[in-house]
DNA sequence: ATAAAATGCGGAAACGATTTCGAAATTATG
DNA sequence: CATAATTTCGAAATCGTTTCCGCATTTTAT
C-alpha cells in the first residue's frame, strides 16, 4: 500500500506490458523462460507485492477462510484453530477468527458480514443460545461452503465433524458408576446445543441401563457466567439429596464445579467424583487432578480445513455433502474419579 | 459473491445510476433524502451487500487488523486476542490471526505476506527465536501501523506495550526470599527476548539486593517443547545443589515445573515453592494452587486495538511514537509459595 | 428580474490485477 | 521462397466500488 509498487508501474520499468509481466509472474506457458526471469528479479529487486484485494476482485475469492468459535479461553477451540490453522497456512489461505462470546446477536451479525464474500469459506460451532439458525440458512442458501464442528446444527445441509458424544457420555457416566457413584449429576450449558442433546442421551441411557430413573433435578443447565454457574452448582451440592458424582459436559463447568466444592466441606473424589469433556493439558496438575474426556480438536481442525479447501480449490467434483463425521474421544482417568 | 447483486444491477433495478446509489448508500450530503430511502430499502429488498474487495481496492484500505502471536494455547494470547477483537468488532474492523509456533521462518514468512497490505495494521508478539529482525523493520519502513505487545523489538520506532517485568519479577523473587528460599532458580523461554531481559534483570536484582552471588547454573533458558523443559528442570532439580524456588517467567514454565517435581520425591510448597507469570484462571485449582503475577492481557489487547483504530482514522492527527508503555501486572499468592 | 449559489444526479475515470483476443515475430513446412 | 504454424507478447475489457467533474434545475441573493 504505501511504498507498493503496482504492475503496471513494474510493467513500465521493464517496458513490457502489464499482460506479460501478470503472466510471467503467475508462471504462464506462454511467456518465453529469458522474460520470466527478467521479469521475476526486477519484481524482486522493486519489492512487488500483488495487490490481494484487486486479485480477489477479478478472481472472485479471497483466499481466506472465517473461523467463528463461541469462546477463545477454551482449549477445545483454541486447538481447533491450530489445526485448521496448520493446513489453511500450509495451502496459503488466511483466517479470519470471530468470538461470539457465546452470544446469538453477534453470531448473527458476524455471520451478516460474511455474506458479502470476505471469506471463501468458513468453519463454525454455534452459540450455546442459537435456536433460531435462519442466518445459518441464508450462509448456506447463497452457496459459501460452511463447516460445523462439535456445535452443530443438523438442518443444514452440509458436512459436520463432532466426537463420539453419546458413547463418551455413556461410558464416563458408566465410570462415574463403577467407581461407586449413586447419584449421578449432568452439567451442561444448554439444551440447544447439539452436544448438550447427545451427551445427555449418553447419561441418560447409562441411568437407566443401571436400572435407574433419572432425577431431572440432576440435570443441571449452566450460563456462560463463570460466577453464576459455580453459585448454581454450589446450590447443587447443598441440597439434601445432592449428587455424588458429577459429568461436566464441557471443561469450564469442571473448573466451576472445583470451586463450587471448596466453598462446601465437601472433597472430591471422595464425598463427589468429577468427570469432564476437557482438552485441557494441565487437568493433570489440578487438585485433584481431572479425569478427562478429550477430544481430538487438532484432528477436527485439520479435517474441517482439508474439505473446505478441496471444495475451494475443486468446486465442481467435490461437495460437502449432508453428513457428521465422528472422530472418537479418550477418556484418561485421573485422581478425581478414584473409588474410596 | 454467489448470489451477490452488484451495485450496478442495483442501480439498474432503480433506475439510478451507480453513483448516485452508491452515494445514498454511503449517505451522501448530495442524495435527497427521498431517494436515500428508495435506494436503500430496494439494496433490503435485494439483500445488496457490498463487495469488500472491489471497496478496498477503491479505497486502500481493508478494514483488516492482523494478530501474529508466538502460541495460541496460552492465556496470555487469547486475553489479548479477546480485547482487541472487543475494540475491532465495535469499529468495524476483521481480525486476521496468525501463529507462528515460535518459530522465526513462520514469523518472517507471515510478515512478508502482510507486506502487500492485507491488512491494515498489525498488532504482534516476537518469536522466542527472533534475533534478526530485518523483516519488522521493513513491515515498519513500509508504512504499516506496527505495534508490538509483551514480546517487543525496541529497534523499531513504534509504540509497545508490556507489562512492568522488572518489578513484577524483582517482587516475585523477593517474594519467594521473604517464604525462606535461598536458592532462586529462574525459568526463561529464550535470552533473546524482550520479557526475559527485562525478567532477568529483575531477578537478578533481587538476588543481589539480599547481598547473594547470582548463580548462572540456576537461570535457565528453556525451549517451546514441553518434554523437553520437563526433562531439564528435572534435571536442574536432581542437581546437587538443586533451587529451593522456581520464578517461571511464561505459565508453560510453570507447569512444566510442576510435572517435573512429580517425577521427584520433592514436594511443592514444601521442598520448592514456585511462583510464575500466568494468565490461567484456574491457577487456583492447580495442586498446590500456584502463585501468580497476572498481566492485564484484556487491557492490552484493549489499547493496541485503539492505538492502532486511531492511527488508522486519523492518520495525519495521529502517530504511533516510539514509546513503551507499561501497564502493570498484578501478583496474587498463593499455596505454592507458602512458607514452611 | 437577473445573477449567484445550492441541490440532485449522471457519466466516466480510477483502483490493480487477470484474461480474452489478436497481432507481430519467429520457426517450420511444402 | 512462400505459406503455415508456433511463440511471444500487447491492447483492452473486466471485476465492483468510489469519486471527480459536469450539467440541469431549483432556490436564494442582489
Amino acid at each position: 500500500m504505501a511504498g507498493g509498487i503496482s504492475l503496471k508501474e513494474l510493467a513500465a520499468e521493464l517496458k513490457l506490458a502489464p499482460s506479460t509481466v501478470s503472466r510471467a509472474l503467475n508462471d504462464s506457458y506462454e511467456i518465453s523462460e529469458a522474460t520470466k526471469k527478467k521479469v521475476i528479479s526486477m519484481a524482486e529487486k522493486l519489492n512487488y507485492h500483488a495487490n490481494p484485494f484487486a486479485r480477489s476482485l477479478r478472481e472472485n475469492k479471497s483466499k481466506t477462510i472465517a473461523v467463528i468459535i463461541p469462546e477463545r479461553i477454551n482449549n477445545f477451540f483454541a486447538q481447533v484453530m491450530d489445526g485448521i490453522e496448520e493446513i489453511a497456512q500450509d495451502q496459503g489461505y488466511h483466517l479470519l477468527i470471530y468470538n461470539t462470546h457465546e452470544d446469538i446477536e453477534r453470531e448473527r451479525k458476524i455471520v451478516n458480514l460474511l455474506l458479502n464474500g470476505r471469506a471463501d469459506a468458513i468453519a463454525m460451532s454455534v452459540t450455546s443460545q442459537t435456536s433460531d439458525i435462519s442466518h445459518l440458512k441464508k450462509l448456506h442458501d447463497r452457496g459459501l461452503p460452511v463447516i460445523f464442528f462439535d456445535r452443530i446444527r443438523a438442518e443444514i445441509p452440509t458436512t459436520k465433524f463432532i466426537t463420539n458424544d453419546y458413547d463418551s457420555a455413556f461410558e464416563g457416566t458408566k465410570h462415574l458408576i463403577q467407581q461407586g457413584c449413586k447419584k449421578v449429576a449432568l452439567l451442561m450449558l444448554s439444551k440447544d446445543l447439539s452436544i448438550s442433546k447427545e451427551r445427555q442421551r449418553g447419561y441418560n441411557d447409562a441411568i437407566r441401563s443401571e436400572g435407574w430413573e433419572v432425577d431431572p433435578a440432576l440435570t443441571l443447565y449452566c450460563s456462560h457466567e463463570e460466577e453464576s454457574n459455580v453459585r448454581l452448582i454450589e446450590e447443587l451440592l447443598n441440597a439434601p439429596n445432592r449428587p455424588d458424582g458429577i459429568l461436566a459436559s464441557v471443561e469450564k463447568l469442571a473448573f466451576a464445579t472445583y470451586m463450587a466444592v471448596r466453598k462446601t466441606n465437601l472433597s472430591i473424589p471422595r464425598d463427589l467424583k468429577v468427570i469432564s469433556f476437557s482438552n485441557a493439558s494441565i487437568a493433570g496438575l489440578l487438585n485433584p487432578s481431572l479425569t478427562t474426556i478429550t477430544q481430538p480438536a487438532f484432528s477436527i481442525g485439520n479435517e474441517c480445513a482439508k474439505l473446505l479447501i478441496k471444495k475451494l480449490t475443486k468446486p465442481k467434483h467435490y461437495d460437502l455433502v449432508d453428513q457428521v463425521i465422528t472422530i472418537p474421544s479418550k477418556i484418561t482417568i485421573r485422581e478425581s474419579t478414584m473409588a474410596n
